[in-house]
DNA sequence: TTTT
DNA sequence: TTTT
């Protein structure tokens, strides 16, 4: 029941706002998080996780955040697991954000009026994994929303 | 830089102890966190975190912990990347522990002298993956040391 | 704006349970968290932190803890200050828990029923500081409430 | 055992560095983290969390910090109580910093060289409260040294 | 598939 | 004023 992480980043590209077939906003993106230490090699500097925000949340990411922008953010750690158009079972980790604070002056953020979005009514069932650019079958519905 | 988690939650099963190559004890073990809502259909109860422990807390792990044990931990997020033996780019996101905290009493414990291990000396890089069962390319190294 | 707090750890006292003038729950109790290290001397080995719970959880709370139960909490930190009745502004540093779990086995727990509290409908505003057990002035009311 | 807070906020002063007895540096300030939630009122905004840091952490934020700054900070909460000079006992709680995010571009940290700091060698034991302007008597020394 |  |  204890379930918390805290992160502070960078967007590694702008987030992707969507809606469920019910209409309920959602939001992916990237958050680089730089590590403080360097392996025997001095490389691998950074994890990467993904992020999801639910409805208003959603939006407000969707409208102050973009590529490069720095965020940090509180939420909790959930597992997933889809099946890929291969047949192949998918097990993904990510973050639902309870909160997200924009930490990039406004220049850093996306121009006030965007968020882009892939066209609300635009059934989220038949899209792609929200974590991935090349197509998937659907791994996120109205079942995953988290209240 | 900011990179922390928090979790409480019982073990699926028993934590493995390993070695790198160069002889580091590392323990895997996965932890089931409930959720305290569930989904429109009742269901989907739990998140199923992956966790390493290095060093010594991978030995207190591997001696204190076993399948159903109750613990309390504190880490941050990692991300990795390997090739499984198909040829396919897999992303982990795991926890990397810095403190674990037993909160079974000793006889929910793993019995003292146990710990298990699959040998030292037994090269941790011509291992399979931690969390898998089947057998796969090596995914953890020397090279994942945090420090 | 991102303010975390998670601990683990047993209750010095059994919790108490209050209302605000206006009937809302108010819970406090203070949780002691063991230290991992020690100091020079090797003494001082537990950190005693104030909890305020609210509402619903304020009740919970009443009901299934007491004095040496063990619990997770996840929350944020917050400070007040108040005069007291010698005229001395005094400051406060708290958790204010969003979130408890109830770690101790049933036996650990308040009998069922039980919650104590000391009576709805009595002022909370004409009463003590609820971390202390001498008489003091004021220090919370419905102005504290978080949401 | 399971301690963690996580915060991102604003030093609402100067970092004060000084140094114990036997040469160790600490560092303490205060951060305020802005509320998302105001009260009926409108009103109390923000939380103003008192921080120590130690050693080479210590010094990095009296390097890099100045009042304004925005930082975030993962580290442990500690309790301590100390006879003031009017002999009553004070409880302090503090965030101890295991990692600080400096989040302010360059400008808006102080200028480097500086450190200020009340001149090592100056007995921590002979010094007021770290967190407060008015004379008071010894509340830091080594042994308050976390490790 | 990665950010400054 | 502190818990196991």
């Amino acid at each position: 029941m204890i379930n918390r992480v805290v992160l502070v980043g960078r967007l590694t590209r702008d987030p992707e706002l969507r809606y469920t077939p019910s209409g309920v906003a959602v939001t992916t993106f990237t958050i680089a998080v730089n590590r403080t230490f360097s392996n025997a090699q001095g490389e691998r500097e950074a994890d990467f996780i993904n992020v999801v925000a639910w409805r208003q949340l959603a939006e407000l990411c969707a409208n102050y955040l973009k590529k490069g922008s720095q965020a940090g953010l509180d939420g909790r750690l959930q597992t997933r697991n889809y099946e890929n158009k291969e047949g192949r079972r998918v097990f993904v980790t990510e973050v639902v954000a309870d909160n997200v604070q924009f930490l990039s002056p406004a220049g850093e953020r996306r121009e006030s009026g965007g968020g882009g979005g892939s066209g609300a009514g635009y059934g989220f069932d038949q899209m792609d994994d929200p974590f991935a650019n090349d197509s998937k079958t659907v791994d996120i519905s109205d079942d995953d929303l988290p209240f």
